[in-house]
RNA sequence: GCGAUCGUAGCUCAGCUGGUUAGAGCAUCGGUUUGUGGUACCGAGGGUCGCGGGUUCAAGUCCCGUCGGUCGCCCCA
């Protein structure tokens, strides 16, 4: 086993009912995605890392140390993308996208963070990404927030998770609520855990989410962004969850819904569900207005989400397996040569029709049945000299004689 | 980066307190049936017990290290 080659640590390799539960996944996406008008964008794997480091946050733990960054060859630093919003951002402002605002936009791959892998949690993983670029009217918040909630319903698991909303204000309201949290966590400090005596420093705001139950008094008696709202942000969030309601997805409230990152504005929120470990997060995003001007571009107000593809086929049911509508099952030299040209005729009227590459009649019945065919068909020698073919009905046993030229026919093809 | 736990055939696992040629089910291949599957029966192939070192007369079993998986902390989709 230790010699022979393996996968890197944190990448799957997936085969069967868990490749097809990605893939509806995914496919789940585009189709939802039409239905409100996002358009397909393409954008790279890998960027100069400065695109990352600069709109992540030079502190964060995804830039301090979850890259993976390496250098080329012209000895220019690139950066494996560990999400999607920077990389879209840069695009909007280098492709000059700016002359399509307000820009709906979706797409999804592989991204990369150096993590130690465990439940719903990979180095290489997965994401959707839908991102509305150039509009900072709360209808657009709803919109977005609304694609999400549907995909989860295609996905058929919105029983399973939950909207939790929440506002970080415009950054004046940001700012107060941010110093008064500082102040009073401050004034607490030595009654915090270790850990959220260091997020004091880096990150105060991730105080409020701690699973320490020493630090829970003290998160409860912290002020609330509600105290500092500012009548402009506080008109914008009731925008939003009238939107929501408007629309008929469930929310409830988490006012101590942070983000990690440090361009978000106004609306964030988390689709979050219980059964996925260590994980809660299946979609999480939020507005993020001050991205783009951080990136040397205009003020430009957005909004958008990530999901993750890996999280949210945990959740989903398997997918029916594919299952051919014909199996061929020829005897005989002759007859296999005759089955390709068959095979062909079949696949081109839209028939589904697969064929083992060896053994006798009995191994390939076998196969028909293991591949879920629903019929069999059977050609030999007597059955070309006739022109005709066997036709079993593998459910029933039923088993009759049809012309070849017929067949496509017999079995619904088009 | 830290912690816990596991590592025996392709897969899922058994192997008691260390004791002769390491087992089962499934899968694969072949046969019973040289033209009939989803049921049955017979048989075959396939394992340096993750790797390295140590203790012992003797290690799959005990100890140390290492690599890998899983789960958790941090952080996050």
């Amino acid at each position: 086993m230790s010699n022979k080659v393996q996968a890197i640590r944190g990448t799957q390799d997936m085969l069967g009912e868990a490749a097809e539960r990605f893939h509806s996944v995914v496919s789940a996406f585009d189709r939802v995605r039409r239905l409100y008008g996002f358009q397909r964008v393409e954008v790279p794997v890998f960027e100069a890392t400065s695109v990352f480091a600069r709109t992540l946050g030079e502190t964060t733990d995804v830039v301090s140390k979850e890259m993976y960054t390496f250098e080329d060859r012209g000895g220019d630093s690139l950066t494996l993308r560990p999400e999607f919003t920077a990389g879209i951002a840069r695009a909007y402002l280098s492709e000059g996208w700016q002359q399509h605002a307000p820009l709906k936009v979706a797409t999804w791959g592989p991204a990369f963070r150096y993590e130690r892998p465990q439940k719903g949690r990979f180095r290489q993983f997965h994401q959707l990404d839908a991102e509305i670029i150039g509009a900072g009217e709360p209808a657009s918040d709803a919109e977005l927030i609304g694609m999400g909630a549907q995909l989860l319903e295609e996905l058929g698991i919105s029983d399973r998770v939950e909207l939790k909303l929440n506002t970080l204000g415009d950054p004046a309201t940001r700012d107060a609520w941010r110093a008064a949290l500082v102040e009073h966590f401050t004034s607490h400090r030595f009654d915090l855990s270790d850990e959220s005596r260091l997020r004091l420093d880096k990150n105060p705001l991730r105080i409020l989410d701690s699973k320490e139950h020493n630090d829970f008094p003290i998160v409860d008696c912290a002020p609330t962004v509600d105290d500092y709202l500012s009548e402009d942000a506080a008109s914008f969030f009731a925008l939003v969850t009238s939107g929501l309601d408007a629309a008929g997805v469930k929310w409830t409230r988490d006012a101590r819904l942070v983000r990690g990152l440090d361009y978000y504005r106004h609306t964030a929120f988390e689709f979050v569900t219980e059964d996925l470990g260590a994980q809660s997060a299946v979609i999480a995003g939020g507005r993020y207005d001050g991205l783009i001007e951080t990136m040397g571009g205009p003020l430009t107000p957005a909004v958008g989400w990530a999901a993750g593809v890996e999280r949210l086929s945990m959740l989903a049911a398997a997918p029916e397996p594919l299952k051919p509508d014909v199996a061929l099952v020829p005897l005989g030299e002759r007859a296999e040569a005759a089955a390709i040209g068959i095979a062909a005729t079949l696949r081109r009227a839209g028939l589904a029709c697969d064929m083992a590459y060896k053994g006798n009649m009995k191994r390939r019945m076998q196969k028909a049945a293991a591949r879920g065919a629903r019929y069999a068909v059977i050609i030999g020698d007597n059955e070309l000299d006739q022109g005709e073919a066997g036709l079993k009905d593998m459910a029933s046993g039923e088993q009759s004689q049809v012309a070849i030229e017929a067949l496509a026919e017999a079995v619904g093809g088009k």
